[in-house]
DNA sequence: CGTCATCTTGAGGAGTGTCAATAACTGTGG
DNA sequence: CCACAGTTATTGACACTCCTCAAGATGACG
């Protein structure tokens, strides 16, 4: 019990609040158990409640009339959900949320988030900078989705893997279903198989559920050069910093 | 003079702010005329300020190394430039300015923004619902484009025009150039111009800038019925309270 | 009236989704 | 421990949509 509230504490909605106002904070939150393939919430709930992720993997997605489903987020812990829904002054849930894995979530009633984000001017800053955050980065996905090859988009997403998991990019696993990349990155389970061949021209090797990625300069020359973000990006810089200059 | 920042004083971000108020925070901001095609900024220029639009069209645009332009928003007057930039901690900007037709911002510095959000609580809470809103948008658009047909895009497009600029569906002029408008959406002025054939079928006609929408359930029951927002989209609620109930 | 940008239309090709069949993997219960 | 079911992954064939290149047509404007 300790412990997942000891993760939420760490979530950047609480930065440069001090350890007596975060405990006061939390026991305000109720602790969710989910199993595996367990659904938080559906599209189309009422949206009552604010929630931190604790422990495990979260997939938010949408299901069109068609039975189509898009992944529009993958959460690990610290990350928050139904933030921008709430101060989009939504009554019910716009997407649905389902664990990939057994997971964790404390969960807030909403009206805790609007008091709290004007009690503590800290909040409302902190969740304008994570809002602000997601809000470029869907701008950004837009625009790679519209103009680079899935090829060049499947690099990408695997880079950003290996720093959000702290992964070696010489030699790792796939911290999740091929078909939960997919989906998130907007393709067929299929275009990603085959696409997989062409990721080798990249330095890029794929057997199963392992991934070698071989070279960095090709990557960047082939990937990262090609893209509008180029000098700003900053999984790039992070990227190099991280692998390259240890 | 006056006019301009009397737009801007009706932007959102002021929201629940007293007269007084207003014009205090608005007496720091600085009048800047663009002509048309001029540039308020370029995409890598250091970020320095924040812009409410008073007057005109603004364009906000990233062009990728290939010379392709996409066009990330059409802003008119109120909307606010850079917000979700300046949270989000860039020190250069990530995409471009540019007046569409003869246009006038009012601008801040950087700071001045980054105080009054800390001062005035309104305006942090103003703000995360504009960024929020803007956030939740292009998750929207990034689905839409996954899962809807051109067609379906850009009878969507439409229906939003009508409603920001409030025109009459039975017969209106486009405000912008097709051109801007395929750009916005995407997609290549060739296969805008070649779908307007399909768009006849939803009962949409258009002829050179001049636009018919005939038959509001035929475009609701081949639009919007196959879109994942469904029930809770905004768009349609309004369109239909404004145009089909008077 | 001529110039320039915008718009339309045509032909060809690259890339992705769809349907279908098969293979590999996961987990469950006997 | 194995057999089985269910999911996930790979591969092939085909159709469709959109982009690209190219040429003309229309429109705006000095």
């Amino acid at each position: 019990m300790i412990n997942y509230k000891q993760n939420a504490e760490y979530s950047s909605i609480f930065n440069g609040l001090k350890k007596q106002e975060k405990d006061d904070l939390l026991k305000d939150g109720k602790i969710r158990h989910l199993n595996k393939k367990e659904f938080l919430f559906y599209h189309g709930d009422s949206l009552t409640c604010f929630y931190i992720v604790c422990s495990g993997v979260i997939q938010i997605l949408r299901t069109n009339s068609d039975g189509h489903e898009k992944t529009l987020h993958i959460l690990i812990p610290k990350d928050t959900i139904c933030g921008d829904e709430i101060f989009d002054s939504h009554i019910t849930h716009q997407f649905s949320a389902v664990a990939v894995e057994n997971s964790t979530v404390i969960e807030f009633p909403k009206k805790w988030l609007q008091e709290n984000t004007k009690k503590y001017g800290n909040i409302a800053l902190n969740l304008l900078t994570s809002i602000a955050h997601r809000s470029q980065m869907a701008e950004i996905e837009a625009e790679h989705k519209a103009t680079m090859s899935t090829a060049q988009l499947i690099a990408c997403f695997l880079q950003k893997l290996c720093l959000v998991y702290n992964l070696n990019p010489h030699g790792f696993t796939l911290p999740y279903s091929k078909k939960l990349i997919a989906s998130r990155l907007g393709i067929e389970v299929e275009t990603f198989s085959r696409t997989l061949l062409k990721l080798q021209e990249y330095g890029v090797f794929m057997k199963g559920s392992r991934v070698t990625i071989g070279n960095f300069n090709t990557i960047e020359k082939n990937v990262c050069d090609h893209c509008s973000i180029e000098q700003d990006c900053k999984l790039r810089a992070s990227f190099k910093k991280k692998f390259e200059l240890n």
